[in-house]
DNA sequence: CGACCTTATCTCAGCGCTAACATCTCTTTC
DNA sequence: GAAAGAGATGTTAGCGCTGAGATAAGGTCG
């Protein structure tokens, strides 16, 4: 230990309590630094005795890797951006908890950032993820500026775009069909004898996936025979206040609906609302049906029919998979983690 | 154009779409290396001519910059390391879009990383953060292990812990006094005349501010002469089924109870559920006060009677006190965000 | 027993930036 | 008009790690 090497003096010299650095644990090992570097990482053939040796210099120093220089040198970081559409939804929140979940125990972190359902606002955030060389990025849907997709191919980097998997990804999409989706909640009605469905959405213009589920309701309807007797919709994102006004609006503005399919479980839980105040037999008066499988749905006193996402399943799932290999694979996969009804009492 | 040295060559050469560097900007620019850093930075004079062909350049090529090598060379990153003890609950969330908000127009993104309220979970998130030598890292309470204080202390790094302010932050607090409005929530009820005052509640190893609540909680009813006459807690997470049935379960086992405060929201929801299911009016036969105010409760059919938390505001305004200054002032500042009763119909 | 693996380790040259300092104009000031 | 300063830029030496290749020591085999 009478080491005069000027690391190791710099290291003693109690007025300056240095980080510690490969360098160090090497030298206190008494092995290269890269031998060190590849115990930690634990790459190619490393003798017992020469792991342990490292890694009680590791303890002893509380040594902790340098990210930015490892992700320098490897011109790849153990980031993941994740690029999500908004936080005020539970949804992504749920999905982000998935995600989290997948990257339990690996090194990796995620790093995110929140577009607004803007896709300008993804191109950015596209743009300034891959500053970080980022093992991965996951974002949300496949609609993307020309430019965020030339950005998201030309890179090296594995890509998932979740939640949706009507179209073709770029290397990996996990989610569902919302078209499927749509028309499993006309063919629900229409199996419990509702005839005068309605609709009542938010704002398509961002949320296309919400469009695609509305598709899928008329398509379902359709082939029931049925139209859609009326449908309503705000401009405004989804929420429960937005739920129960739009209910309003719709009820105010038709009659004769006996059952209402909302593009989410927020505005339907906002509907039910409505139901309650202005005293609206739910389903006998009126049917309600959402989207989701949000647990507040499920607490109402009746609970919500809706149709289950598996949001925490696609954030895992795509963790899970991009983390099996670094390297895009010559062609795209798509995960369906599917959907299932949730047979409530609302309808 | 004619330049024939190896970095033009290669980037010349259309087999090998090498992304561009500080070296191919500089060179196309006509400057050196350091001057484009220094333009990019905006730091150190410089003259309008050469910032306009740097600024060309970077366009041209469509230069990002390499934000490890940046970390690396200036041992601090444009990360913020934020640490949350959940997903789950709506409130962190909204304390991330506080925060993104914070960020959005800076060049810093949010590394996150969720504890699941465990100290241990918060310790190797802090240590794994540390590693990427963050700008500064968010974390929630003042709750930590000893190891995990020594390190953010240890750091350079500013660190600010949000929600709660009632105890010494090691550089920054942002958030309210739970104990004040636990307080506050015991002297509406006694304002509004009612006596027999119970409590439900949801897991308080975990959550400690949910703990200070139902202390100041006692403290208000303590000096209005009144006694807490009943209280029942789940050792889940709090949730809206939980809250269902938390309430069920006081109301069996206790009888003239008048008013009943949650220990947040979302037990709150669940509480008025239970109500509407089990025919109980409120507030009528049974008053309801919650903790947050939170969206859903104002879309009850009566909303919610509850205190408002500033959530959004506690992630902003963090995020703003920290890019004030990287370096962490000599010593350790408090921000109240405050809450306030939301005067709704259920007390 | 020399050729040839296999295993375990080391050497060394960067990765793409930034900090610190050096340099070279011009002004300004007395 | 020499000294001093301000403005604008260049030069140089790393930051702490990893990748590729070199090296060395032992085992296998015809």
């Amino acid at each position: 230990m009478t080491d005069s090497s000027l690391l190791a003096e710099e290291r003693s010299s109690l007025s300056m309590p240095e980080t510690p650095t490969l360098a160090h644990v090497a030298r206190l090992a008494g092995v290269s630094e890269n031998t060190v570097s590849r115990v930690i990482r634990d790459k190619g053939p490393i003798a017992t005795e020469t792991r342990r040796r490292v890694n009680d210099a590791i303890a002893q120093l509380g040594y902790v890797p340098n990210r930015a220089a490892g992700s320098l040198a490897s011109s790849s970081s153990l980031i993941i951006g994740v690029i999500l559409p908004s936080l005020s939804n539970i949804v992504f929140p749920e999905v982000l908890q998935g995600i989290n979940a997948g990257l339990a125990g690996t090194p990796y972190r995620p790093m995110i950032g929140v577009t607004d359902y803007d896709l300008e606002s993804e191109q950015h955030l596209i743009s300034s993820l891959l500053a970080w060389q980022p093992a991965a990025i996951i974002t949300t849907g496949f609609a993307h500026t020309d430019t965020a997709r030339r950005m998201l191919e030309g890179s090296r980097v594995r890509i998932a775009e979740l939640m949706d998997i009507d179209d073709r990804p770029i290397d990996l999409a996990v989610g569902l069909s919302h078209r499927q989706a749509g028309r499993a909640m006309a063919r629900h009605l229409v199996n419990r004898g509702y005839s005068k469905i309605a609709y009542a959405g938010h704002d398509w213009a961002s949320d296309r996936r919400a469009y695609a589920r509305y598709q899928g309701l008329r398509e379902g309807l359709g082939e029931a025979g049925l139209p859609l007797v009326a449908e309503c919709r705000t401009e405004q994102a989804s929420s429960t206040l937005e739920g129960r006004e739009t209910l309003a609006r719709l009820l105010a503005e038709n009659t004769g609906i006996d059952a209402v399919a909302f593009s989410n479980d927020d505005m339907a839980v906002g509907g039910f609302m409505h139901c309650l105040a202005a005293n609206i037999s739910v389903p006998e008066d009126l049917a309600l049906i959402g989207f989701n499988g949000l647990e507040i749905g499920q607490v109402l006193p009746k609970p919500l029919t809706t149709v289950l996402s598996n949001r925490f399943a696609i954030g895992k799932t795509a963790v899970e998979i991009l983390l099996e290999d670094t390297k895009r694979p010559p062609d795209a996969r798509i995960i369906d983690t599917g959907f299932s009804i949730i047979e409530g009492a609302t309808a």
